[in-house]
DNA sequence: TGTCCATGATCAA
DNA sequence: TGATCCTGGACAT
């Protein structure tokens, strides 16, 4: 279940391991077979993240493989011979040395170069990105009338972002999620901006979310620590019934667009527009 | 064994 | 806004 940091991991350990290999493909699932089969024994060039998109590319191929994870995708990783396929394989890669698995993805498709650019262009500037222009982000956000919330998981707007990056950098400026997109101030976009990179940065290495300050953390409080199933320590992501690491007022949650918020109601109290 | 839920997104109405 | 898809894990029965 992946944010996009979890993607740009995907990405590199895809190139580590089969970067320059001649790698077999098969879909034992089979909703991925005709596909596979172009793929199969194709030397593997590079993977690369956009977002949430993993895109890999094969030798001679100008499509190439466009994979999106949903919410229950998942990549397996191993090394040796590959064991007899067990459960829904979509997409299996294996060279001399390793072999991967992908089950459960919402997406696993060739893409042409045409629809790799049409991605692209859809998308916001994602914060892992070396190329990323966040002015595309504020364009698309600033005039909206659109909560901060609903906008932060509008991939147009920030690729990459999901429910609990939106939820944690939205407490760390002390924003309220329901705040309308046109009544934030340029400068809190930028900061926010700015911490999304750093938070996902850290993610992306430390391989989990942690998101809370020193100073606020548990042990620091007086508390015992607490790390979530997620695997990280976090201010409100899940911590809904439970004090506030800031106030201590109880963490809040809400329906939001079929999606679970976490906020806390008191440190993120708006003073200015809010969608109703 | 069954039900619900999830770090997601699309489609129809 | 709601239904639907993908799969597996947590939890209840």
């Amino acid at each position: 279940m992946p944010e996009g940091h979890i993607i740009h991991r995907l990405a590199d350990t895809v190139s580590e391991r089969f970067g320059g290999h001649l790698v077999a493909s098969s879909s034992p699932q089979g909703r991925f077979r005709e596909e596979a089969t172009r793929l199969d024994g194709r030397r593997l060039g590079r993977a690369e993240a956009y977002g949430k998109h993993l895109l890999v590319g094969f030798a001679g191929l100008p499509e190439r493989v466009h994979v999106h994870m949903g919410l229950a995708g998942r990549f397996t990783f191993g090394d040796g011979r590959a064991p007899e396929p067990s459960g829904v394989i979509r997409w299996r890669m294996t060279d001399r040395k390793s072999y991967a698995d992908l089950r459960g993805p919402a997406a696993c498709e060739l893409f042409t170069p045409e629809q790799v650019a049409a991605l692209v262009e859809r998308l916001g500037p994602d914060p892992l990105r070396a190329d990323a222009e966040p002015e595309r982000g504020w364009t698309r956000l600033h005039r909206s009338k659109k909560s901060v919330a609903s906008l932060l998981m509008d991939q147009r707007i920030v690729a990459g972002v999901g429910n609990i990056f939106r939820a944690e950098v939205l407490f760390r400026h002390r924003i309220d999620p329901m705040l309308e997109g046109r009544a934030l101030a340029r400068p809190e976009w930028d900061a926010l901006w700015s911490d999304l990179g750093e938070l996902m940065r850290r993610a992306l290495a430390a391989r989990r979310i942690d998101t809370v300050l020193p100073e606020h953390l548990p042990e620091a409080m007086g508390r015992p620590p607490r790390v979530d199933r997620h695997g990280g320590e976090v201010y409100v992501y899940r911590r809904d019934g439970q004090r506030c690491y800031v106030c201590g007022s109880v963490i809040a949650t809400e329906l939001v667009e079929g999606r679970n918020l976490f906020f806390c109601p008191k440190c993120q109290r708006a003073r200015r527009r809010r969608v109703s």
